[in-house]
DNA sequence: TTATTTGCAAACTCTTTGCAAGCAA
DNA sequence: TTGCTTGCAAAGAGTTTGCAAATAA
């Protein structure tokens, strides 16, 4: 039973571990965004043989790979997320810490207008949106 | 001889010691975005009686009387800037390191619009362009 | 078989903190 | 004077690395 990262992996010829396959699972079911000790726990629970260590190692390799994707919102903990999935920026709930995921193409579009304003193409962007809920009002997710 | 930071740390009532004086004129005279480190290069460079420790608990202090704001732009170093100036985001060259200020109220007004789609306030954002300059193009600032 | 990967523990980097001495108000 | 601030060195948190043993291909 294969994950779509360890099916990236494979295709780019890394050689699979069992930690590897183990780690690269639990980055293509969490839902969430978590950081290198939230990776280490799920994974652990998966299988004991796996360390601290080799967790950051994998981490390190699937960003360099590009089947992973660093997040990083200020708050000091680096996070992470499958990087195959479609692009999309972050909203996050102040109150509760959830993250919502959006995408707005109008937005991006007026980012790639900016850049091109001082002279840039526009590579990459990083946009987060700090919220709290509206007051009397259900929040539009349920997204972890 | 007395810098913006400083004023602002008097009217809150902070007790002003010769180190913070020089710290606050560190960051009231960068033009760039320090991290601590290049911080406390720089007010050692004016006064050699400061301490690592003392920049941290100072840099902490004016974090917490918004002074100063702290950057992050997921390289791994938290970088600083003095928080009573324009809001602006920033356009980073990834070539050069350049970093570039600027202001979209477009780009706000969306930000507000997507927050509240999803039933939320927005309290604040964070949005960098990465870019790299065009071809043939001289880009269109001089600043660092 | 053999080059790569792993676990362990030590090392490293960045940041915070306890404490006694120093200083601003 | 007196409570806040400082420098120092030690402690923490998070991450990386050297090395011998284990393992995928």
């Amino acid at each position: 039973m294969s994950s779509p990262i360890e099916d990236r992996c494979l295709q780019k010829g890394l050689k699979m571990t069992e930690q590897r396959r183990v780690i690269a699972r639990v980055l293509s079911e969490a839902n969430d965004h978590p950081d290198a000790a939230e990776v280490y726990q799920r994974a652990a629970d998966l299988d004991p043989r796996i360390s601290m260590a080799t967790v950051y190692r994998t981490i390190r390799l699937f960003e360099d790979c590009n089947v992973l994707e660093r997040l990083n919102f200020g708050d000091g903990r680096v996070r992470y997320e499958e990087a195959s999935r479609e692009h999309h920026d972050h909203l996050i709930d102040v109150k509760s810490g959830k993250i919502i995921e959006f995408q707005n193409t109008e937005i991006e579009r007026l980012q790639r207008e900016v850049a091109r304003e001082f002279g840039y193409e526009l590579v990459d962007h990083r946009l987060e949106l700090y919220g709290i809920p509206l007051s009397g009002k259900q929040t539009a997710s349920e997204e972890q």
